[in-house]
RNA sequence: GGGGAUGUAGAUCAGGGGGUUAAAGAUCAACGUUCUGAUAAAGCGUAGGCCGUGAGUUCGAAUCUCACCAUCCCUACCA
């Protein structure tokens, strides 16, 4: 057994075993030893290679970690294969950064081979550095050398089989439709990438001239005017009260919502006006009114050709609430999803004036080339001109945003292609069902709800790096054929050739002579995937990377996943929605959600500057940590690892605070300590765990506690682990090493196995004490690999034989524990529980009385009513409390000797008097420590012998001492002493101290030095603990001095 | 607008399918003190809470119901 260094350097111990396991190899000895046919198949959800990794992300792998290793040593093989998603936007919008490029058409101007192989090499640059930031956090026995990559041909072909499943299982379709359209990125974005944010808009009130009656205007609000360019009509709801109101100021008549007409009319514009006729909203049907822009918008008369629905009112009782605006809502089929819905239900053209980026076309007349939100203004002052415009308004709302460059998002119609997930809502619920969630609510609730409101899911993206959609069509008009295709195999069948690389613009290439018309040509269509389609399809398209083979029909659904909470409508959507779409199954059975990690209650952002990333903790370099001294030394991530794992409930955010995260060093540092305690009493004791045993039968209560409780430990976390429920892990863990092992077993074993003890017990409790420390190792070992590694080498390794386990070369390479329910005894349990309370409201009576605890007392008598505790645990009681006579009663009559306190279990009566003997343990122990005190200030190892001489003031002082010579001796390890009758000169050769003891007699309590001190500047100092006049002259001394070593 | 999560000591959070008990827990911080050859460790004690606010159900509510307020999140057609 190598000693354990009594400083815990975290940084230094981290790296050092770090480069063991890579010198070592052990990752491949961990695969050797999983068991092939027990397979625990865990899905690792890939973050972006967009470059390095924040505390959130390390949070989820270190999770994702323990869970890995957890189910390693449960005799698992353990699916350990990293993803990354290398396709989307995301790259795309950071690599435009790189190359300093604006938009979509630089990029064709650049070669969009070039952009692709940027893109590709960029993925990888980050990929490694990710990978290596992964292996710091200890994450260090995941498959990092072959993860499964978004952008590889056999991942690609994957995606491709689940469209061609989708075509099969006709939930594939093209459609024309208004979508949010990022303008900047010039693509069509599904619903999970828009951003909600806040912003601030310029609403309008316009009037909308009548075609039929003079003076007559129809009255609307917008906050969108850019939409007007394409108002085809107006909705009314039927069923509710609309007027037609004499505007007296401006001898006009408005038509709008009854509810409407005080708080606008009067209120808000302060007209006077007289109600003309009222009007249910049915009534109003098929009026016909004149566009406010025709004039500078000439295609609108030409659209009213089309249909004599357009620019009329129109019915909708869905979207019009009379209750909010005006009660007239304008409708632009082409910018809105309701408006379109309406407009297609009615026959009216789907008029869409603007382009991909957001410019008007030529349609839009005066506004071609525009961009919309600058046409706003604009339009204002045209409407304003005209005497159309009747009020404007600030209105603060929330607007979709792109996701990755925070673009506003234009609703625009456009052609794209679905999957049809909205009609399968039925199906993803109840596969929902069947799926555990932890927390429940994030599955029962979160995912629920955001499956009920699931609309079609917008695959296509009018992007480069991506995908490509494997659709190809025949550009014949007539025929229009469609083929999707399923393989680079199926590919070069039908089109005679494959390209070594499927992306974009090679794919582009790939065209054939169309099979069904013999005419046309069948040409892939432009478009990319969705990036979450990728990741969505994971649990097939990786599947070469999982077991060497492309089968993708005979895929096996994971076991586990976990991410955080953005994955709702992210992750968990895309997997489940692609599997549904392609194999009408689930393929994931379990899910973990966890939070965001916040810092003091606000979300990290690099806006915000409150960003941690996990080099400042493993450097020391977090400012708040270089603030206070002590928490200078907290480096490394093994604190960050037991913080993490158990800082927060299931699905609640990590509120990440300094202050817990030192205090969560400080647990480290006591399980350090506790190791380093064991570790030196085994060494002193030259313990050979090979011989020296415990037998079950023979051990005390204590010692049987201890077992039951470290059984009860492996029991819950067991259950914790495999029911993931991951928060409380370390708590449990953490209250059985530091309550029931360093705080209280160790407490009350420690006579036994001091170096001078020659305890008949010593070397059992030992061997009891190393094992359970084994166990609680292996316990922690997932919690903590790499501090556990140091340990197991310096403590266990070499002794691994001992306890019937093989020697191996990493903890790692260990089996978790197995409880033994037999050692688990709830009865011996409760009474230490019991006994401990007793216990510490015992001490709470002598510190009141100012006894210290060293001090004994002849008796303490408690009164209760609870079952009396068995003899063994009143020994423990006696022991700690130092107390010599216990009685446990139902009834007792006090007297002048005794003082009381009642607790919860009774009341305890303490016998405060002292005796003789009493007095001697008394000072002797104050004597003893104060010895034991200097030894160690000056260095003495433990056990090494010194000679002593003790001298005193007093005639009883001497006689106490010269009682309990050879007491003295044993304990502070003198080979000889010496006592004087007076006391010792202090001669500066030797070390010399001195105790000064109360005056009274009785008391003779040894005073600290600010006891002293104060007296040394007044008078009127009393004893702490007799309550009596201390006097200088009345002082009593015992001196002692020993060799200089 | 709709939905959800959260609200418990100075801080961070447990608990809570109503009630053995007059008394609501933990950790950290504060204060006091003890113990100690694990020693830049550890223990104990004290103080600190109308369990967000207000109603309701009940013999009894921190716990169940409703409303409201606050924080955060999701969702959405604010035209």
């Amino acid at each position: 057994m190598e000693p354990i260094s009594k400083n815990l350097d975290l940084l230094k111990l981290e790296e050092r075993i770090l480069e063991f396991w890579e010198n070592e190899d052990i990752y491949s000895m961990i695969k050797t030893k999983e068991n092939p046919d027990k397979i625990w198949r865990f899905i690792d959800g890939p973050p972006y290679t967009t470059g390095s990794i924040h505390l959130g992300t390390a949070w989820n792998k270190i999770l994702k970690d323990y869970l890995i290793r957890y189910k390693r040593m449960q005799g698992f093989k353990v699916t350990d294969t990293p993803g990354y998603d290398t396709h989307g936007l995301p790259i795309e919008v950071q690599m435009e950064k790189e190359l300093n490029i604006k938009n979509k058409q630089e990029i064709l101007e650049y070669g969009v081979d070039k952009f692709i192989t940027n893109c590709k090499e960029f993925a990888q640059r980050n990929l490694k550095i990710m990978n290596d930031q992964f292996k710091r956090l200890g994450s260090y026995f995941w498959n990092w050398e072959n993860p499964y990559i978004t952008f590889k041909n056999s991942y690609i072909e994957g995606i491709w089989w689940t469209l061609k499943r989708a075509w099969e299982n006709d939930l594939l379709y093209q459609f024309y439709r208004p979508l949010n359209c990022c303008p900047r990125c010039a693509t069509a974005l599904a619903k999970h990438e828009h951003e909600y944010l806040n912003v601030k808009d310029t609403s309008i009130f316009v009037k909308f001239e009548s075609a039929e009656d003079e003076k007559t205007f129809f009255i609307i609000w917008t906050t969108t005017p850019w939409t007007l360019v394409a108002n085809s009509a107006i909705m009314v709801n039927p069923i509710a009260e609309y007027a037609k109101v004499y505007i007296k100021d401006l001898d006009e008549y408005w038509i709008l919502s009854k509810n409407s007409i005080t708080f606008f009319i009067s209120g808000q514009l302060g007209y006077k006006y007289k109600i003309d006729r009222d009007y249910i909203g049915e009534d109003l049907e098929g009026m016909k009114y004149i566009h406010p822009l025709l004039d500078e918008v000439p295609y609108q008369k030409e659209l009213a050709k089309k249909s004599e629905k357009m620019h009329s009112i129109l019915l909708s009782e869905e979207y019009v609430s009379a209750g909010e605006g005006v009660g007239l809502v304008h409708t632009a089929p082409g910018h809105g999803p309701e408006d379109f819905d309406v407009g297609v239900k009615n026959g009216l053209p789907i008029f869409n004036p603007v382009k991909i980026d957001g410019l008007y076309n030529e349609k839009a007349g005066k506004f071609k080339n525009q961009f919309v939100f600058d046409a706003n203004k604009e339009i204002i002052e045209i409407l304003k001109e005209k005497g159309t415009l009747i009020d404007t308004d600030i209105v603060e709302h929330e607007y979709a945003h792109c996701w990755r460059c925070k673009s506003k998002l234009v609703y625009r119609a456009t052609k794209q292609w679905f999957f049809k997930t909205e009609s399968i809502s039925e199906e993803l619920l109840g596969q929902n069902e069947k799926i555990y969630w932890v927390p429940e609510w994030a599955g029962m609730k979160w995912f629920k709800s955001w499956l009920s409101s699931i609309k079609d899911w917008c695959i296509s993206r009018q992007r480069f790096w991506g995908i490509p959609l494997s659709v190809w069509i025949c550009n014949d008009k007539k025929c229009g054929d469609i083929t999707v295709i399923g393989s680079a195999k199926e590919l070069k069948k039908i089109a005679g050739e494959c390209p070594e690389d499927l992306h974009r613009p090679w794919i582009d290439k790939i065209t054939w002579k169309c099979e069904k018309c013999k005419k046309g040509t069948k040409t892939r269509i432009p478009d990319i995937l969705d990036v979450w389609l990728d990741s969505g399809s994971v649990v097939w398209a990786a599947q070469e990377v999982y077991d060497g083979e492309s089968h993708y029909d005979t895929w096996i659904p994971a076991d586990f996943i976990l991410e955080g909470k953005d994955q709702i409508r992210g992750w968990f959507n895309s997997l489940l929605c692609s599997a549904m779409v392609s194999s009408k199954r689930k393929n994931y059975d379990a899910c973990y959600m966890h939070g965001w990690v916040m810092r003091e209650g606000e979300k990290m952002s690099k806006s915000l500057g409150n960003f941690i990333e996990p080099e400042d903790l493993i450097n020391g370099t977090l400012k708040d940590l270089q603030k206070k001294k002590s928490y200078s030394k907290i480096k490394g991530i093994e604190t960050f690892r037991f913080y993490c794992i158990g800082a927060t409930q299931p699905g609640r955010d990590l509120n990440f605070s300094a202050k817990e995260y030192a205090d969560t060093y400080r647990v480290i540092n006591t399980i350090w300590n506790l190791f380093v305690y064991a570790n030196e009493k085994c060494r002193l004791a030259n313990f050979n765990p090979s011989k020296h045993k415990y037998d079950i039968k023979k051990m005390d209560k204590t010692d049987k506690w201890l077992l039951s409780r470290l059984n009860t430990t492996i029991k819950k976390i067991t259950n914790l682990s495999d029911t993931y429920i991951l928060p409380s892990i370390t708590e449990t863990l953490r209250d059985f090493i530091v309550n029931d092992l360093s705080r209280w077993y160790v407490v009350l074993i420690r006579d036994k196995i001091e170096v001078y003890s020659d305890d008949s017990e010593k070397y059992p409790v030992l061997s009891l004490l190393y094992d359970v420390l084994f166990k609680v190792l292996l316990l922690l070992s997932p919690i903590n690999p790499m501090l556990t590694e140091e340990i197991y080498h310096k403590m266990f390794k070499l002794n691994m034989k001992s306890m019937n386990l093989n020697e191996t070369l990493s903890i790692h390479l260990q089996d978790w524990p197995k409880v033994e329910e037999k050692l688990i005894d709830e009865d011996i349990e409760n009474q230490m529980i019991f006994i401990q309370e007793l216990i510490e409201e015992a001490r709470a009576l002598k510190d009141e009385y100012r006894i210290r605890l060293r001090w004994p007392n002849k008796k303490i008598v408690i009164v209760t009513e609870e079952k009396v505790p068995e003899e063994e645990f009143q020994i423990i009681f006696k022991k700690t409390v130092n107390v010599k006579e216990l009685e446990i009663t139902k009834s007792f009559k006090s007297n002048e000797d005794y003082v009381k306190t009642d607790s919860k279990y009774g009341i305890i009566y303490l016998d405060k008097t002292v005796d003789e003997d009493i007095l001697t343990e008394r000072i002797i122990s104050d004597l003893i420590r104060n010895i034991q005190f200097s030894r160690k200030i000056n260095k003495f190892q433990a056990g090494e012998n010194i000679s002593l001489k003790i001298g005193a003031n007093a005639p009883y002082l001497i006689k106490f001492i010269e009682n309990s010579k050879d007491y003295i001796s044993d304990k502070v390890s003198a080979n000889e002493v010496i006592i004087n009758n007076s006391n010792i000169k202090n001669d500066k050769i030797k070390i010399y101290e001195e105790l000064k003891l109360c005056g009274n007699k009785d008391c003779s309590a040894s005073l600290k030095d600010n006891i002293l001190k104060k007296l040394d500047k007044e008078s009127n100092i009393k004893c702490p603990h007799c309550n009596s006049e201390l006097k200088i002259n009345n002082i009593r001394t015992i001196s002692f001095t020993y060799n200089k070593n």
